[in-house]
DNA sequence: TTCCTATTGTCTCACTTCGTAACAATAATA
DNA sequence: TATTATTGTTACGAAGTGAGACAATAGGAA
């Protein structure tokens, strides 16, 4: 893959995508690890010269994961000195086999704009273990070292992430489009770190009035079937 | 006064202070007028290349304003490809005295990133209707028309500042030491555009334990008089 | 001095919300 | 038919909130 331009790009200005999946009982998120390096990072890039922020992370996110028609929010600019370590991206370029000289535009300094992004199920095919050959999901909990201030940037995303639970439709764009009150619940939990009262959970959504009730979901377990729901639009 | 040189800044990246400041009864907001122009502008500035963008934005503020040990909250970054119109600031610069190159850096596209800042009362010595010669309060309600997207960045401060009002220190920051409780609750009013129930805010203020009671203030009116408070530590 | 007025601090009462526990309903199995 | 695990709902006390009432009081008026 020929490198990107200087003349397609703003100097100075990244992107970096915290994406979260949910998958079960667990918040994970998209990684990718750099062939021939070891070193795993937030998929990123870079913003065309006529392009809208927004729309760029737009197609960053459809350039690296395939997938279209996410929900994404910005949550936070990340622009300390610090993150700036030319000799990381340097490596990361070179072991892809691209000869770089010492004033590339690609080993400046950079800000980065960070964005979530939340995943629903549906389109994943409640398969998030593995999208391609270098992107991974991996527990929030269990990330390995990322390079520059990417960690950093994760614990922001997911403190950004709790604020929004309240206030923003983010089960909704984690979930299925039907789910039962006990898979929210979990969703709930896993965002939060911490458990909660079943009795309580239900009652509260339900005095949201944001949730339609449908049939039950038989599961051929021995028990009462819940019933499943979908956010309201 | 010398351009700013391409040397000592980052490229493509500015950002932009909304800073807010409490008057009585009002919000107010510092906005910069252009001489020669009549253009109204945030106070804004650029990155140097071994300065954290935090930092970055403390030093314009300084320069700016002479406010030093400001209350500072990133709260946006706004990219979008519309707020690019180089003629307005070619006019900025040109009425300035300035000649410019079609390529000068400071008519390439920028993106901003936005924070807010807290104004004590105690700093501005109770007079925030002016600090310099070209920078002015104004009522949140009733600015000018701003260059750019300006106007949309205030909208968009306003709106991170009310989302943070229960969970940061606003009033700390935009009332002196010690205030009376009608005071605190008028930054409430302000800030949120409602009025509040006296008795519950009082209520609910007494009721988080962050404030302490100190003597009593006579303000030579015929009622009573009220106590002063202050933030705990 | 005494009364009057505007403002402040507190209390009461009804209503809502929430944590907690108990209870009823039920899908499949033994 | 009884059993079991899970789900939906209800009951009850604790805590918080809106709304109003009431007491306290600093200075001016009579």
């Amino acid at each position: 893959m020929a490198l990107p331009s200087e003349k397609n790009y703003l100097s100075h200005i990244a992107f970096d995508s915290v994406i979260f999946g949910f998958s079960g009982q667990k918040l994970k998120i998209l990684i990718m690890e750099y062939h021939n390096t070891g070193l795993y990072a937030l998929p990123g890039g870079f913003v065309m010269h006529n392009e809208d922020l927004d729309l760029a992370v737009q197609r960053g996110l459809l350039e690296r994961t395939g997938l279209d028609n996410i929900y994404l929010e910005q949550f936070h600019t990340f622009g300390n000195v610090e993150r700036y370590k030319p000799e990381v991206m340097r490596n990361i370029l070179q072991a892809d086999g691209h000869a770089i000289d010492n004033d590339h535009w690609m080993l400046e300094r950079f800000i980065s704009v960070a964005y979530y992004a939340l995943i629903n199920s549906d389109k994943v095919e409640t398969r998030p273990d593995q999208i391609s050959d270098s992107l991974g999901w991996y527990n929030v909990e269990e990330l390995p070292e990322l390079i520059l201030d990417h960690n950093t940037i994760v614990k922001t995303a997911l403190k950004y992430l709790q604020l929004n639970l309240s206030i923003k439709p983010i089960g909704k764009n984690l979930l299925p489009n039907k789910f039962t009150m006990k898979e929210l619940q979990q969703v709930h939990e896993a965002i939060l770190g911490t458990p909660l009262r079943r009795t309580s959970f239900q009652r509260r959504m339900l005095g949201l009035d944001i949730l339609e009730r449908h049939e039950k979901r038989f599961n051929g377990k021995a028990h009462k079937a819940p019933y499943l729901y979908s956010f309201v639009e």
